[in-house]
DNA sequence: TTTTTTTGTTACAAAACTGTTACTGTTAGG
DNA sequence: CCTAACAGTAACAGTTTTGTAACAAAAAAA
């Protein structure tokens, strides 16, 4: 297998847009590029899996009707999985459509636009969840104090050291530095970094919240995971 | 004049509503409290400022086409103010308005709805753009002189310096800080702060008074609570 | 397979918080 | 000025919450 390394504009937004129709395919994507966008091209969801996979993208436009799966059901997959849930996604949707929609919005789904629309609503409404979205939590690498975290490669730098991390402590790190400055009690820590519908003790937590400050103390950056008391815990870069 | 002091559950989400046409505004009305919204109600943009300003809400509903200034330009002028920036709005436009929707978005309008429209879809979009927008800067911190109480970070701050409180000290200290410049006797302390149903002594909540000063005085701003003899306390911004 | 790593649970220790009390200082009114 | 009700304060003991280490099961790697 060849591994290609694309070297691309990290100020260009990726978008990836999955569609089986040809011809809407390549209209939005020609706008898009001409808008300043790059762009992934996908024509159903399993293609699409693999290129989320290569790159998280930007933002993804999803066709409503998917050979295989439904979009709307593509998209609470996504939505999901940890690392693709904070992509935004923007719904393509034919006329007559109206009761779905609400199931779309349900989901989890950030916009969408009714075919036949014109390119410029759509790069509109493209800019807009992007400017919605993009002020927290963009793919990559989140920086906060002498800590970073970057999601694509999977790997955590305390003052450019490597920190040897659990996928579990990676995750829950993940999780907070992408809310900071915001407490979480142990039920939501475990929804959001564990997963609903997962039985485990509350005081998991506390135990890996303790794992992940041991691993993070050599670095002395452990005091930016503080514990409230009666609450729970919060990730802050101010320490103290 | 007469002050009103509404009880409103503070887990309600505020919805203004700005709409000259009196029709579509109880129709949106009726559907907004039956999802269990608070709302208020404004025909200009005028008496929509005023609202504002008593209390700012947590998302506004918004007609494009108002008496005296057009919708966009009073949004534009909300979104350029520093503490109504935050708001997210949602537009209501007719039909027909295609290229004026353009605008708007520029704008930082978050979403717009096209009359006419249902109840169902205008509240899941609601639902929408409060569960984007609330995920960060959710229910802003509340500012009092030099204190600052933020709900979502559970902290206090003097003068940007973290105040160390319990639990119940916070809570006292969050109630009271909501209810400024009004007197609370223990047993209403009590009620609120502690639940109903809950039997402790009165003098416990001086108890906690007293624990709150303490930690506030390092700051000098121990004296924002203040002993009412004979009645209780009562939390003011303005000292003594 | 064996070995290593990761994960969830538990038990106990440590820390933090809470409500009560007893005592002291204050206030308001006679 | 005196007094009775009221509020401030510190100390204490009981409770709750969190930190921590050790262990075994599960998963992943070798």
């Amino acid at each position: 297998m060849t591994l290609l390394f694309l070297r691309c504009n990290p100020l260009q937004k990726l978008i990836l847009i999955v569609e089986d129709d040809v011809a809407i395919r390549e209209m939005v994507v020609d706008a898009l590029v001409k808008a300043g966008f790059d762009t992934r091209e996908a024509d159903d969801a399993e293609s699409a899996l693999t290129l989320v996979g290569e790159k998280l993208p930007d933002l993804m436009l999803l066709d409503w009707m998917l050979p295989g799966h439904s979009g709307v059901e593509f998209a609470r997959r996504l939505k999901h999985k940890e690392d693709t849930s904070e992509i935004p996604i923007i719904m393509l949707t034919a006329k007559g459509e109206e009761h779905d929609r609400l199931a779309g919005f349900d989901a989890g789904i950030d916009d969408y636009v009714t075919k036949p629309f014109s390119p410029r609503e759509l790069i509109a409404r493209i800019r807009a969840v992007l400017r919605r979205t993009s002020m927290y939590g963009g793919p990559s690498a989140i920086q906060s104090g002498k800590l970073s975290l970057d999601p694509a490669s999977h790997r955590v730098l305390s003052n450019n050291q490597p920190v040897k991390l659990g996928p579990k402590e990676f995750k829950l790190l993940h999780f907070l530095m992408t809310h900071p400055e915001r407490v979480f009690n142990r039920v939501q820590l475990l929804d959001r970094v564990w997963g609903r519908n997962v039985y485990v003790e509350d005081r998991t937590v506390d135990v890996h919240i303790r794992r992940l400050r041991k691993a993070l103390f050599p670095f002395g950056a452990d005091n930016y995971i503080q514990t409230v008391h009666g609450t729970g815990y919060r990730f802050s870069s101010e320490n103290q």
